[in-house]
DNA sequence: AAGGAGTCCAACCGCAACAAC
DNA sequence: TGTTGTTGCGGTTGGACTCCT
């Protein structure tokens, strides 16, 4: 036996909401409330709708301070980088971006952002000059082609849709230690993916993200829990996170630009204090932020599980993401 | 100008989680 | 503790609109 419908659909009136029926029910509300019912609601308003279409329409297109039109640059990327992060959590990435909804960002995700994405993906041998920077920034990296046993790894994760693979996978092995790590990279818009392709426990890491750390700090219904968010630096951007949802997966986020002159990728996290960090063959400190050491990254990557991971905290004023 | 294809987005649906009893 | 009602969420749909030929 299914559960009882939550309203008489034969009569509740569906489709478009009408100006009348907006103003019926914003009058409604902003006089008594929703009462905390949204299935009575609708007889008390005076209107034939489901509680269900009433608490939609008032949350998605009713409610007062919703935005509507254009998605600026900074929320695209943070729509991006929590995408990346966590999946489709729309609930969880609209608590991000005030005065967007769920549903908003959901429709802008599927429709635009998500092609705007994958046109951002720019196959390692095109001559446009585009490419050639985008080549550039993948220098630092040893690369060697692509080879489907890759792209299968990469498809395997399940981290973005296999439509938008992109045609730039990279692979590179450690020549430092003794377990050799294979692992390609990506970039997904201005963050880039690390796949270790040996990993044995799921896991995902963030660094030098805002919108990660603003994502751990609130633990209420996000999937990324505190303990799975590993060790942050206290009063900094530059973060580590790890999902045991994600598969075999670490992330850097956002890049902006490839630097020459020192061979690394800046990285900033764009938040109100404006980190910057880099990842860098160098591994060293300085004030503009952080340089996160390659051949440190390949060996974080080589570890087996989180636990490994999370059971080590040495030295973690300065590398406050090597727990290995 | 017509109509077919593609895009956008408001709204619906079903399910799971939660709350109240 | 189990049952029932409600809420919240994410996936999907379908109609309106725009673009292209």
């Amino acid at each position: 036996m299914g559960r009882a419908p939550c309203c008489d659909k034969a009569n509740v009136k569906r489709g478009p909401w009408s100006p009348e029926e907006d103003s019926k029910l914003k009058e409604y509300i902003n006089k008594h409330g929703t009462g905390g019912n949204w299935i009575a609601l609708p007889q008390k308003a005076g209107l034939k709708r489901c509680g269900k279409s009433c608490r939609l329409r008032w949350l998605n297109y009713l409610r007062p301070n919703i935005k509507h039109g254009e998605f600026s640059e900074e929320e695209d990327r943070i729509i991006c980088s929590l995408y990346v992060n966590i999946g489709s959590r729309w609930s969880i990435i609209a608590a991000q971006l005030p005065g967007r909804t769920d549903n908003d960002i959901k429709n802008y995700w599927n429709t635009k952002l998500k092609k705007k994405l994958i046109s951002g993906f720019l196959p390692p041998n095109s001559s446009s000059s585009i490419n050639n920077q985008r080549k550039q920034q993948q220098a630092p990296f040893p690369s060697s082609s692509s080879s489907s046993m890759y792209m299968d790894q990469y498809y395997g994760t399940g981290l973005v849709d296999p439509i938008s693979l992109p045609s730039t996978e990279y692979y590179a092995s450690t020549t430092t230690t003794t377990n050799s790590v294979p692992f390609y990279y990506n970039q997904v818009g201005e963050s880039i993916i690390f796949s270790p392709s040996s990993m044995q426990q799921n896991y995902q890491m963030f660094v030098g993200s805002e919108a990660a750390t603003s994502c751990s700090s609130s633990d209420n219904g996000s999937s990324i829990k505190q303990e799975e968010i590993g060790y942050h630096h206290q009063g900094s951007y530059n973060n580590i996170a790890f999902n045991s949802d994600h598969h075999h997966e670490f992330l850097v986020m956002p890049t902006s630009s490839f630097n020459n002159n020192n061979n690394s990728i800046v990285n900033y996290d764009g938040g109100d204090n404006n980190v910057i960090s880099q990842w860098s063959t160098e591994k060293s400190t300085s004030s503009s932020g952080y340089y996160y050491d390659l051949e440190d990254i390949k060996q974080l990557i080589s570890v087996s599980s989180v636990d490994e991971i999370k059971g080590e905290e040495e030295d973690k004023s300065m590398y406050n993401y090597y727990y290995y």
